[in-house]
RNA sequence: GCUCGGGUGGUGGAACUGGUAGACACGCAGGACUUAAAAUCCUGUGAUCCUCAAAGAUCGUGCGGGUUCGAUUCCCGCCCCGAGUACCA
């Protein structure tokens, strides 16, 4: 996504030479132009030439006319005095149009025709030269050589205002739209024809290079670069202004603080906030009046962090050698593409410096999803005339009937079933509503939106906590799926959650609800599940995997049960292994197993003992030919040759063999054995 | 258009590094306990076919190919959904 926003493209730069034209000399062009009046890098002067970026300079030979944006500082001195009012005209209109409307605005094709040409560097041609909006002013050179054969915009151009479009390639299909292939050879093209893309490139390339007209280059795009914010939150810009020029505060200055300001608005003149202060400035000179962005802080926060009393530096040396970069960074992928950009830019350019030592500031990062609503819905049947009535059809029904759809508030739906009487207390409109019900129920429709009040479909987890307490809360949120998922918010899991949580509080528990722990030796059956759980969460929580862990406690749960496990033994290890998961009850037994209260936390995590888990026999599947048929005991000390013998020997297996013997037969150690017939 | 995710039962999801697809949970169905309900417990639950039953067979991880003894997993080509972004030459 990162790669994407810094906008990398790789092509060249081309210059146009201006065709002289009888009513305007070169030298009253210079003369309008003013500063522009530089020597280029190409030794002759600038406004001669209109310059601009392509990444397919092979099409040069296509290229009909040459766009410029409205704002390029050579339209004036271009437009010649007949087609003056047009150009005053679009250019006007233009302006008024905002950035929102250009953009939303992108399919609609305008311009204007400025009178004057360009030279085509590569046939001499004479190229007509307009202006459109289409072309932006604060990308490349704010100009575009149209090739209308290869580049859509360009093609709709062409055809708007009836210009020529040569196709260049052999291959090219031009009927109803641009073709940018890059297959095929090269026609009309002089010097290029018969050349395919890769060769034509380097020849135009190096054509123009030889007339000192074009060359390659690669051009970056960084969006939101503006540094500064007219609003008051943010941290102030250290300069002030003397004779109109910024110049720095003295650095025993800093740290330049915030003043206060009456109201937190822009002045009655249009100032930024920082306009009100009173006695705001540096030696009488004027402060800027704009405030950093909030990625200004934001870019390099975690190593304030480190040393967040400095008063000296921004953290100390030594605390960064300590700290050094950020393990682990959770956050939405919103922010991929800004801040964490960002982040990476300055800390690079920190390591530069030499003030901190790494490369990269984070070290992994995890984007987490998203809990989207989910909206439930009733169906209002519409009679004759189109009103609605009081009659409501459930979900599965509406095909039979004419409805209209309306949002139900989901706290009065349980897994998709309406709870009639709360609808009828729902709103007054409601309070006499007939429904027509599948098999006694009323089924709500479903769909996934945003949470928004508009919606009814917002949880609040007050809510839940209340009812089924704040563990089951968090244990549910992590058996929803996987961290980095978006999903929507939907409680119809929950009773599970919520019923592991008591069967766990039952295994210290009798019948009567007594506390009861016993204090015999474990058995190898319980050791074994409870060791199952050591390893499991201490391998999730390694790569992030909560809800298997959570799955992975309801089976220790489940297993313990069935064992009748009251030890003591193995009952505190749990408590500890699933401390983190469901803090609030484990505490509570953690007390009640006689431990100090709120010491949970530092209780060190059950070492992990692999005796417990060897297994002396494995059910091995046996396929044939790929397809699991049956599973054979086997013990897991046999060797690949002895397995093999052993599956083929027995009864269950010759019955597929059906008389003969097997083509292969593949066996890996404790995991499968594969017949191949 | 581009970039990044994702597509597995009725549902949320699991499957380590190519090795028993559907763990765990919800829902549903049936049963036990109960005057009843709640709570709790037990059994079943991918689809199709076959059978009185037991058992069995075939298909099955978005679609089409490929590699492999073996593919949800690897490769090639598509389709669909979600998020972000966009007249970027």
């Amino acid at each position: 996504m990162q790669r994407n926003w810094i906008g990398k493209s790789v092509g060249a730069s081309v210059k146009f030479p201006i065709a002289a034209s009888p009513k305007s000399s070169p030298k009253e062009r210079t003369s309008e132009s003013g500063p522009n009046n530089q020597t280029s890098g190409f030794g002759l002067p600038a406004s001669d030439f209109i310059e601009v970026f392509t990444t397919r300079v092979d099409t040069i030979f296509g290229v009909t006319f040459m766009v410029l944006a409205p704002e390029h500082e050579l339209v004036p001195s271009l437009t010649t005095p007949e087609q003056k009012a047009e150009i005053d005209a679009y250019i006007a209109q233009t302006k008024k149009k905002s950035e929102l409307d250009r953009m939303a605005d992108a399919k609609t094709v305008s311009g204007a025709f400025t009178g004057s040409y360009v030279i085509n560097p590569v046939n001499d041609e004479k190229v007509p030269i307009y202006i459109a909006d289409y072309v932006l002013a604060g990308y490349g050179t704010g100009a575009v050589m149209a090739v209308p054969s290869g580049d859509q915009r360009d093609y709709l151009f062409a055809k708007h205002f009836g210009l020529p479009i040569v196709p260049i390639i052999d291959i090219q299909n031009i009927e109803t739209e641009a073709d940018p292939t890059k297959e095929g050879r090269y026609i009309n093209s002089d010097f290029m024809n018969g050349l395919n893309y890769k060769e034509g490139t380097a020849k135009v390339i190096e054509f123009l290079e030889n007339k000192g007209l074009g060359k390659g280059k690669i051009n970056y795009r960084m969006r939101d670069a503006i540094f500064g914010r007219q609003r008051y939150w943010g941290e102030p810009v250290p300069v002030y202004f003397k004779d109109d020029l910024p110049h720095l505060i003295e650095e025993k200055d800093l740290p330049l603080i915030l003043p206060e300001i009456d109201k937190y608005l822009p002045t009655e003149t249009g100032e930024p906030p920082l306009g009100r202060a009173h006695d705001w400035n540096y030696n009488g000179f004027e402060y800027e009046l704009s405030t950093m962005p909030g990625w200004a802080g934001s870019s390099w926060y975690w190593y304030r962090y480190m040393d967040a009393r400095n008063d000296q530096e921004f953290a100390s040396r030594q605390a960064i050698d300590y700290w050094r970069d950020v393990d682990l960074y959770i956050g939405g992928s919103e922010h991929a593409t800004g801040h964490l950009l960002y982040s990476r830019f300055w800390n690079k350019f920190l390591k530069d410096l030499g003030l901190v030592p790494e490369e990269e500031p984070f070290k992994k990062l995890i984007n987490q999803g998203h809990i989207q609503g989910r909206s439930n819905f009733v169906y209002r049947l519409i009679d004759e005339k189109g009103a609605g009535t009081n009659t409501f059809v459930s979900h599965g029904l509406i095909k039979q009937y004419k409805t209209s759809e309306l949002h139900v508030d989901v706290n009065i739906v349980e897994n998709d079933i309406l709870d009639i009487e709360k609808f009828r207390q729902w709103r007054d409109e409601y309070k006499d509503a007939e429904f027509i019900l599948e098999a006694g129920k009323y089924h709500c429709g479903v769909e996934i939106e945003k949470m928004s009040k508009s919606k009814y479909n917002v949880v609040n987890p007050d809510d839940i906590i209340a009812r089924h307490g704040a563990d089951t809360l968090r244990m549910y949120e992590m058996f929803l799926g996987p961290l980095e998922q978006s999903k929507p918010w939907n409680t119809n899991g929950i009773e599970g959650v919520y019923k592991f949580l008591r069967k766990f509080w039952k295994l210290f528990h009798d019948e009567q609800l007594n506390f009861r722990v016993s204090d015999d030796a474990p058995s190898k059956a319980e050791l074994k599940s409870l060791h199952k759980i050591i390893r499991k969460v201490e391998e999730d929580i390694d790569r992030f995997s909560f809800n298997t862990s959570v799955s992975s406690f309801m089976i220790a749960v489940n297993e313990l049960t069935d064992l009748k496990c009251n030890k003591r033994a193995i009952l505190q290890d749990l408590v500890i292994v699933l401390s983190p998961y469901a803090p609030h009850i484990c505490e509570e037994l953690w007390e009640m197993l006689g431990n100090k209260a709120g010491t949970l936390s530092y209780a060190v995590y059950p070492k992990f003992n692999p005796e417990y888990l060897v297994e002396d026999e494995f059910a091995y599947p046996i396929s044939v030919n790929g397809k699991m048929k049956i599973n054979l005991n086997i013990s897991l000390a046999l060797e690949a040759k002895e397995i093999e013998d052993f599956v083929l020997a027995s009864p269950e297996v010759k019955k597929y063999l059906d008389g003969k013997s097997p083509k292969k037969v593949i066996v890996v150690k404790g995991r499968i054995v594969n017949i191949v017939l």
